[in-house]
DNA sequence: AACTATTTATAAGA
DNA sequence: TTCTTATAAATAGTT
């Protein structure tokens, strides 16, 4: 792109490729902060380097609070009602899952803990009860051999529960 | 920057703010996948427009596969051993905390509902183990009003247990 | 969508 | 790492 043109490919030399990486990424978090403000948008990049080493750029409008990506005070309501669903959204995303597993909660107050308890409960009782249909599902397949190929296309496609539904088989016996 | 220089602030016109929005975000990804590619990078960027309008990149080693990014097929086995790590880290991020809060959990197998059931139930014996904790010390806080102070710089400090721990307290009495 | 005059980003070298 | 600089790439305003 400069002294000489390059190839959009992997860089060998380590050195190169090292410094061409904090260059460019200095200039990859730049043009989306400039995105984001001229352009009023919500904007997250997450860059894992070839060693592992992470590192992020969320909008202005987030901050981190107690290790999460939490939308800033704003003043004007509207502002944040506009951003509400936005922030939501967001959130699921950069909050880290770590949380739900239990791990790096020490900061966390009491009430935050109860809430984490109470989602994770319910996600538990959704789980079992969807192994439960599942482990069903499985056995039926076993001693019907023949619903075994409709079975993988129910499975990939989310929450279809035909296979429960056995008049609708077409090679029902 | 080009026929006349812009202040980085927010284009109020709507017309202009939406054509520089899709030009730039263009140009984002653009310079994202080329890092990706040049330093053999992983990389996502999450665009939220200001009408709340998502689009996202991702390095070209992920795929969305079931509503997950998942790494892709690599035939190289020393690649996927390097990259192991990094796309434990990047699917934490990546995928949507909803699955452990039991929802969109219709197309996953009985093993993965199997794993999500431990993790949940991981996830909840440190909640809850946690809780405990941090009851006693909000006991504690009641009956010994000194540690107060101590215990909100404590708080803000992820898994920091120095509030237990009497002997250091300097206002313990 | 295209054009294009400028600004900005950046590869290689110091 | 940081600076320099020649050149490539991006893009604001216009058509």
């Amino acid at each position: 792109m400069v002294r000489e043109k390059i190839k959009i490919r992997k860089i060998e030399n380590t050195t190169t490729r090292q410094v061409t990486f904090s260059k460019r990424r200095r200039g990859l978090f730049k043009k989306a902060e400039e995105l984001a403000i001229l352009c009023d948008a919500e904007i997250g990049v997450i860059v894992f380097s070839s060693t592992g080493k992470l590192s992020e750029f969320f909008s202005n409008r987030y901050e981190k609070h107690r290790g999460e990506w939490k939308l800033r005070d704003v003043q004007n309501e509207e502002v944040l009602d506009r951003h509400e669903n936005l922030h939501f959204r967001c959130s699921c995303r950069l909050n880290n899952i770590e949380q739900m597993k239990g791990e790096d909660i020490g900061g966390l107050t009491l009430e935050e803990l109860k809430k984490l308890e109470k989602e994770l409960e319910t996600g538990l009782c959704r789980v079992l009860a969807r192994k439960k249909v599942v482990e069903e599902i499985n056995e039926l397949q076993y001693k019907i051999p023949e619903l075994s190929k409709c079975k993988v296309d129910c499975w990939r496609h989310g929450s279809c529960r035909i296979a429960l539904n056995p008049p609708t088989l077409p090679t029902w016996s």
